[in-house]
DNA sequence: AAGTGGTCTAGACCACTAA
DNA sequence: TAGTGGTCTAGACCACTTT
């Protein structure tokens, strides 16, 4: 609360972000109201507003209407995508994402599902990883994955039509691997690559997953393929930048 | 440009991303001013600013004070992070650094890269990976790597003090395989840990990245063991998210 | 010189939360 | 009911870019 000078909203996002690099504003703790900060640095309500605005896109402070705004607390989950830990690969699905529920009931938290299934023409990034020319359909098993009831992870997995027409894939019940029903297929996979970059998430994902703004979101896609090279599966994920860290195990040999 | 009935800054931000997202404004293209936003939509100037605030926060849009807001360009490169595609890892070093600058001049354009070695106590996440105590000390190797002249990723190593003292390591003098020094002094890396999360940018970053403000970054946290699961090396990497996409291949056995 | 985005003030009303 | 953040208006000045 070094007043004195004038302060632009920069600087006072400066003083406010060092306060709680510091510790002098901890974790979960309420900020003073904006009508005070104003005051404090002898400003307009709205310098103070654009300088919390600053320290929310960094993901530093929460604000809440009528309760007033908070530094930010982080735990993020961390969740391996490598599936090299794992010592029963396949009893828990190639993609490793049944571990995902796993490991959230080891810290006593109750995760859900919700799953819905379509037959869609996939968007364009997609189609091309499976290899799906213009009038291609794929069948998209869309997952909201929550804990104790709060949207964590969106995960769509887009399959050839024709690779599972007829099959337990169309039907939205939970298939806990879906490699293994894929494998019953005659289809194996023997390989994968992950691709994963990060953005802010969309107008939609920030409703459905609840977001906070100033969250960036990591997108995950696994796509799979058989011994031939043939894509089989191709993998969406969003994960919350601040809920989840991913781990890959590597050798270096 | 629907204007007629009255419209809330997240209105026009919805016609806006649509006008972008459908094309009708195109990648680069320019936006009409903000004082003539204004006039169209029939609201105050600062309606319209916060309208554009959230299509800069989607990274679709961004601002350049005195000449414009314009529709965002999307390009990023591809960056491998297995290092199992890689024909020839220990000469192109075992973290596959090199590989970004051969990935880069693959598609004609010129990489730089600015190095700095410096003595320090390690960030806490850091000294944890590498089991260093409170007051043990590490050399990190600064690395800012640029592209024709741009920013494009913030690259340090921490390795602990006493395992490269006297050595090359601890000279400002690119190293083109910190793994072959490490090996050569007898530390060998057999199995590493990556670590990805997605946050937004700190105030550091974003101005040594020279960021434009709603763009996200990913963390990339590589720690090497060796043979004995001892912790030899932990490399921090910063990659603006629109500039990067991170890709894996893996075996599904 | 004209146009543009960045910043700031002063004041207002609303919706939501908590005492 | 009082406090809080969310939104919006009307107007101003500045720094930077383009003409």
């Amino acid at each position: 609360m070094s007043a004195v000078t004038a302060m632009g909203w920069a600087n006072i996002a400066d003083d406010l972000r060092r306060q709680i690099e510091s510790g002098d504003l901890a974790a979960g703790e309420k900020l003073p109201a904006e009508t005070t900060l104003a005051r404090e640095y002898d400003v307009n309500r709205t310098t103070v507003r654009s300088a919390l605005r600053r320290l929310t896109s960094e993901g530093l402070v929460v604000s809440q209407k009528g309760r007033g705004s908070f530094v930010r607390q982080y735990a993020p989950l961390r969740w391996s995508w490598s599936g090299f830990e794992s010592q029963d690969k396949h009893a828990r699905g190639y993609d490793g994402v049944d571990a995902w529920e796993a490991s959230v009931r080891d810290q006593d938290r109750t995760p859900e599902l919700a799953l819905t299934v379509e037959i869609v023409r996939p968007p364009a990034p997609v189609a091309s990883r499976l290899g799906l020319g213009e009038g291609e359909i794929a069948v998209a098993r869309r997952r909201v994955r929550l804990i104790d009831g709060v949207p964590f992870l969106l995960q769509d997995s887009y399959m050839p039509e024709s690779l599972v027409r007829g099959t337990d894939l169309m039907l939205p019940h939970d298939v806990s691997a879906p490699g293994g029903v894929l494998n019953s297929l005659g289809h194996v996979q023997t390989r994968y690559v992950d691709e994963i970059t990060c953005r802010m998430p969309t107008k939609v994902e920030t409703e459905r997953l609840q977001l906070p703004s100033g969250t960036a979101v990591a997108e995950h896609m696994r796509t799979g393929y058989d011994a031939d090279d043939c894509p089989l599966r191709c993998m969406v994920s969003v994960l919350p930048g601040d809920r989840h860290v991913m781990v890959y195990e590597l050798d270096a040999s």
